[in-house]
RNA sequence: CGCGGGAUGGAGCAGUUAGGUAGCUCGUCGGGCUCAUAACCCGAAGGUCGUUGGUUCAAAUCCAGCUCCCGCAACCA
């Protein structure tokens, strides 16, 4: 338990995961990164912690476990399963993997909320929201559509739920303070959304427990409440060290985390509730919180079939899980976003990983070979004209290399590195050694040059090797490299490689791509899945069940008139509603809202009659005033999947007219 | 006037914090080389840096307005 105490520790996390899907590149991308880095500070000698997991309570889980006739337990260890075997292809070397329902885990969580409770950042309040009774579900203002329950597009009430609070606005100010004077969030960028968005708008107690379902921690002083999802999922960072629970007991080596990484929608989450959080249970903060962009496919957010295989298991089996990690990693920009496509894949493949780096070092040995058979001994002949400026490149790589990780530039360290890739090709040309061989009395000089290039590319292996583990330690099995010459503290000195090399040549590292042919064969796979998908999909109209029943009393309080359109735009600012102008019999134009521009356009409704609820309260959406509601018909589910709606034309009937 | 990000040669990006000859990768074209995975090296073409106006000797960069794209909008995990 105490080994490696001397050494400098260093914890790293990825988020945990929502396992409500199964796993795929945008995870990758996190994950990716996160092994990166514990790669390379474990070979600069940190002991390293690397934790990931799966946060896998919540309404959505178990709704989905419903749906697919399990129990919310067995639907999550099925996907778990997937999370860890992706793990394991992609050759992630996390030290920890916790689950929130792990047993530990559950217990730390009673103990961390009731510990909050007894500090006084927690109390018991009520929730108030608009209430769906058929969906049991709580809803805010801005979620509803139309004024209406978001998922089944009924009517939703007021309503209150008793529910327990954290009293996050106690700490505004040194949140402010935490991001704005220091370097806690990164990137930089992403701290003026926080503070401008969140901060000085005045931050709200946050509802930390629900009684509206089940499938969670329960709050074990206080029956029907389950903790909510921030102090659950947020708290797996310390449980998973063993704090307040007699499973692990690193707590006190490991905290605080060295970075948390994740994609920038969560960041609001880490840079604002888990440090109150900590805040609150006297605990150090993280020391510095990592929000990435995200992989994007032509613009469009992943998710939805984009023509694209993204799936990371048959990537990885075409091409080597290698040069995967590679692209996601060099695609990605500091902060920003980045596109993803297959094509930009494979051309990155074919032309740095294949022909810059493959290639040089498949020229390398196959020189060594050719001038000197398997085994070489370098008699010193240098020419600083032609080897000064390409060792000074060689040597300085491992301080950018460095650099560029520590602040978790990934993109940029490549960058630099496969400058020395190109530098090491044009030393060849260069130095000509197909010329050097010819002629005995060049051999000396010739064996200068295949030893600094060979010795570069041994330095090259080192410092690739957190980002491609399996493919660097077959350059390194080429030069016959022992541990101590592919060690990372053998960066620093230009000479380690032995006088005497035996060299062995092997088949491509990367092989070569056809691109064409290739594009070919995965738009195929993408149509197979894509078909496979749909085929069941199809027939998807379910009758939804019949609501509470009510009295003829109730029903004649609505007033449903025929309504002519007379005129129908756009709502700017809004994706779904549509601004219509009725003739209603009255003589007064009446302006209603609907969300249905996804399937009628401006031009299909104007001069049609339709019904409309009208003494409906007026509600305001994007600032349109709506005085009522067309009625419309959820349809279920088109060919491609998408929900169909229709609205109820009632052509030809007197405007104004009484439905009843 | 909700908040934030973006708009740079055919494609993808850097450069904008501290204004000073517009850079990288891929692609295209021409040349070189032949050790190598038809790869490598050199060179060329191609951009009024979204738009309008302002500050300045000088603006991709600073200021103001506008257009378009993307994301978020607080209890969505």
């Amino acid at each position: 338990m105490c080994q490696n105490h001397n050494k400098e520790k260093f914890y790293i996390t990825t988020p945990i995961y929502y396992p409500s899907g199964n796993p795929h590149i945008g995870h990758c991308y996190t994950t990716v990164a996160c092994d990166t880095i514990a790669r390379y500070k474990r070979a600069r000698g940190y002991d390293v912690m690397f934790l990931t997991g799966t946060d896998e309570h919540g309404q959505k889980i178990e709704d989905k476990a419903k749906g697919a006739g399990l129990t919310p337990k067995e639907y999550v260890d099925g996907i778990v399963q997937n999370f860890k075997k992706l793990w394991e292809f992609m050759g992630i070397s996390y030290d920890r993997f916790i689950r929130t329902t792990d047993d530990y885990h559950v217990e730390s969580v009673q103990k961390i909320f009731k510990e909050l409770y007894d500090r006084g950042y927690i109390y018991k309040g009520e929730y108030r929201g608009k209430y769906c009774k058929p969906c049991e579900s709580f809803w805010t203002e801005t979620q509803l559509v139309d004024g209406k329950c978001p998922d089944c597009g009924r009517d939703v009430v007021d309503a209150s739920e008793e529910a327990y609070f954290f009293r996050l606005s106690e700490f505004s100010e040194r949140l402010e303070k935490l991001l704005t004077e220091t370097d806690f969030l990164q990137p930089q960028t992403r701290v003026n959304e926080m503070v401008n968005n969140f901060i000085k708008p005045g931050l709200d107690d946050l509802c930390v427990s629900r009684t509206s379902f089940t499938w969670g921690v329960p709050v074990d002083f206080d029956e029907g409440h389950v903790v909510y999802v921030w102090v659950d999922a947020l708290s797996n960072y310390i449980t998973a060290l063993g704090y307040l629970n007699d499973q692990y007991n690193d707590f006190e080596r490991f905290w605080p985390a060295d970075v948390h990484v994740m994609a920038k929608e969560i960041v609001r989450f880490h840079s604002l509730i888990w440090p109150a959080i900590l805040m609150a249970l006297d605990l150090p903060l993280p020391k510095k919180v990592y929000g990435h962009g995200w992989i994007n496919f032509g613009g469009k957010k992943m998710g939805k079939s984009t023509g694209n295989v993204v799936d990371p298991f048959i990537l990885g089996d075409r091409y080597g899980v290698d040069a995967v990690r590679y692209h996601i990693l060099r695609e990605m920009p500091f902060g920003g976003d980045c596109d993803f496509s297959n094509e930009n894949l494979i051309r990155r493949i074919n032309s740095d990983l294949a022909n810059d780096l493959g290639n040089l070092v498949s020229r390398s040995t196959a020189m060594v070979q050719k001038y000197f058979g398997d085994t070489m001994t370098r008699v010193f002949v240098p020419d600083p004209s032609q080897d000064d400026e390409f060792v000074g490149m060689v040597k300085a790589l491992p301080a950018l290399v460095e650099k560029n990780l520590d602040e978790l530039q990934f993109s940029v360290a490549l960058t630099e590195i496969f400058k020395v890739i190109a530098a090491a090709n044009k030393y060849i040309d260069v130095t000509t050694p197909w010329i050097l061989g010819k002629d005995e009395a060049s051999k000396p000089r010739l064996s200068t040059v295949m030893y600094n290039l060979l010795e570069s590319i041994r330095i090259i292996s080192i410092v690739l090797t957190p980002f491609m583990p399996t493919t660097m330690p077959k350059i390194q099995a080429q030069l016959n490299l022992t541990p101590e010459q592919t060690a990372w503290s053998s960066l620093y000195e230009f000479g380690i490689l032995p006088e005497t090399v035996t060299v062995a040549k092997t088949s491509p590292l990367f092989p070569r791509i056809d691109i064409e042919k290739e594009i070919a064969a995965l738009n195929e796979i993408t149509a197979a899945a894509e078909k496979a998908a749909e085929t069941p999909a199809k027939p998807k109209f379910e009758v939804v069940g019949i609501a509470t029943q009510i009295g003829i009393e109730d029903f004649v309080k609505a007033d449903l008139r025929v309504a002519r359109v007379v005129d129908c735009e756009p709502v700017k600012r809004s994706k779904k509603l549509l601004k219509l102008t009725l003739d209603d019999g009255t003589g007064t134009p009446r302006i209603v809202a609907s969300g249905i521009s996804q399937w009628y356009k401006p031009e299909d409704l104007k001069g049609r009659c339709v019904i409309v609820v009208a003494n409906l309260a007026p509600a305001k959406l994007c600032g349109v005033e709506s005085n009522g509601m067309i009625l419309a018909a959820d349809n279920g589910f088109d060919a491609d999947g998408k929900e169909d709606v229709k609205v109820i034309f009632v052509d030809g009937l007197n405007p104004g007219a009484k439905i009843h």
